[in-house]
DNA sequence: AACTCCGTTGCACACGTGTTCAATGTTGCA
DNA sequence: TGCAACATTGAACACGTGTGCAACGGAGTT
């Protein structure tokens, strides 16, 4: 009889409970290292040396201190740490449309590798790919992160700013900086682009279609306007789409619209996902037989480019080298900035002609 | 001519920036709230009085305060404010596979709602659905976050306790906890898979298999053992698959193996991503006729089953409602428990006969 | 035996913030 | 005018940690 959703059990199982583990029952805080010191006998020093590679503590003390702390379960409290050393290791990462595969399987592989590094990853969701990330930024600001990760988005100037005065690293995917001062890290979508054109020109289409998202960004019209550009240049003509979000629905609506031209032959979807959309339309609304009667190839290269109901020629970019990319550009020493190119190739599937 | 990665390009744009914005060139360490006090010609307390809400500053400071901030671009060290409160905004969030179309939902809008709310998301990523998220836990402990959700494993019961005894409230999603002393959100798996086997049975299905993944989760086993109890309790026959990774590429191992046997006229694949491999394996290796001559169920409602060359029917989960349950808990008061079930419906779709 | 050197140890400071407490100035009322 | 009530302000403390510095003791060397 709830307002539509979902059923909820409640209970309340220990009443009073008589933990043993905590000397004042009272205090629901967390261990320090001053329990441990006096636990252990020694000064807070001590642990604190204890618990810092590299530091001069005497076997003796040292044991007795691990016992200590494994006894009352201490753990290090990483904010007092991180406020007094004043090197943190956390990383921001701001994305939009995390469960877009894309996105998703580059968050993954991201998210992992700084764990590996021993880097702690602060997720901020900027909700739409148009809404503006400055503020998500400036959290990150206070949480003292040493480094930003933008994988959706274009930061203003005011925070590239801000991230020079403060020494905090700026890593942007995919988004062209017009400034020289950000790390960038760029698939080659001129190349691919130009692969793309290439193989439909070999697949003898006369009169092919792109498309792209209304949200122009920088990448997205750098495909397209190559892509656009080479096969002109070759005599074909081109159309072109560009609304809606970056969606499989996008992908959809542009077969519908533009397919009612049956002399177009050939699509480059700037983006898988819209690929993916694109040939299901074209297919299943439109009985167009591909790649019989029309070729598509996309671009990114998500894993489900690959699943046989699709089997989407694309234009691909390794996702591991894209990571280690950006694993490489927070290396870099304080001022040094990089521009990354991550190669693309073109794999071949089944949804091109000949 | 590098290893065979990527093509690096170095600037060094800023040889010696003269900084106008801080007077002390050689420091990069960021603004705190003595520098903006001295600015301003206030104490320091009246700087932390101007950014917390509802405390005693004239407007004449306040506005002071706020120019002298701006101009030097103050952020609040989160840090620091934490540490002294001791009430962290933190939320850790441990999950794997975080590029599977399930998971990735689910983070995206939990980590949406967490921002929306004014939490933080601390992201780990358990590389492995089998690995130990213990250690994770631990790293989330040292930050001292508030809460922790656990989208993927089982934490273990030491874990638990050691969350009880800190005051840390832990979610676990889709995993039974055989303790009572832990929010716990599940998503309905006996009536999911009581109606998924009740439209097989309706479709006149008479051999099912049912698929599985080899990482037998409590989810995945319930809906399994639930499914085939209902189908043998109609007289049907039920052959059972529990092997590899919780995949697409399971789905197609699946389907290989088990319609070798003709007679298998329905299948129950406890996961989305099983099912759709699954599907086009059947179709697109074993020219099996879906739904004609084989009926295909799957669970969770991904947004791939919806794209048109799918069309799964499947047992769905609302996101948004789990999405709900989980801030909701996140609301309880401290020793305040509760178990949560997801509801599920049956989305009628085009993979099951009739 | 005296001295130097080195490994250990504890004290004290610093990190940046929120908040209590007393002091100060200001207003309102009798 | 005198006094109380009140808003505002700054000094001081606390949060939990890493580390420089001086003190200490033992071992090795002359």
């Amino acid at each position: 009889m709830h307002t539509g959703a979902l059923i909820i059990r409640r209970d309340r199982p220990r009443g009073s409970g008589s933990d043993d583990r905590k000397l004042n029952p009272m205090a629901k805080s967390f261990v320090t290292s001053i329990d441990v010191a006096e636990r252990a006998g020694v000064s807070r020093s001590a642990v604190s040396r204890t618990f810092t590679a590299g530091a001069s503590v005497s076997p003796d003390v040292r044991q007795r201190v691990l016992k200590a702390a494994q006894e009352l379960g201490y753990r290090v409290n990483r904010l007092a740490q991180t406020l007094n050393t004043s090197s943190s290791n956390l990383v921001g990462v701001v994305g939009a449309n995390l469960s877009s595969p894309f996105i998703a399987k580059q968050l993954d592989m991201l998210s992992l590798g700084l764990l590996r590094r021993g880097q702690q990853c602060l997720l901020l969701n900027a909700a739409d790919a148009r809404s503006d990330i400055a503020p998500l930024i400036e959290l990150i600001f206070e949480f003292r992160a040493r480094a930003i990760v933008v994988l959706s988005g274009e930061p203003p100037a005011s925070i590239v700013d801000e991230c020079l005065a403060n020494g905090v690293k700026l890593i942007v995917i995919n988004r062209l900086m017009t400034r020289p001062d950000t790390d960038v890290i760029l698939s080659d979508d001129i190349l691919g682009a130009r692969l793309a054109a290439e193989r439909l020109l070999a697949a003898r289409c006369r009169k092919v279609a792109v498309v792209c998202s209304g949200s122009l960004t920088p990448t997205q019209v750098r495909r397209a306007t190559t892509f656009s550009d080479v096969v002109r240049e070759h005599g074909g003509a081109v159309v072109r789409w560009s609304e809606g979000p970056t969606a499989y629905e996008t992908g959809v609506a542009a077969a519908h619209a533009l397919l009612a031209d049956e002399q177009i032959d050939g699509a480059f979807c700037v983006t898988d996902l819209m690929a993916l959309g694109f040939l299901d339309a074209a297919r299943h609304d439109l009985q167009r037989s591909v790649p019989d009667d029309l070729s598509v190839i996309g671009f990114d290269d998500i894993p489900q480019s690959a699943w046989k109901a699709y089997d989407l020629t694309t234009v691909g970019q390794s996702f591991s080298v894209l990571t280690d990319a950006v694993l490489a550009a927070l290396d870099h020493d304080d001022g040094e900035v990089s521009t990354q190119m991550v190669p693309v190739t073109l794999i071949e599937r089944g949804t091109v002609h000949k």
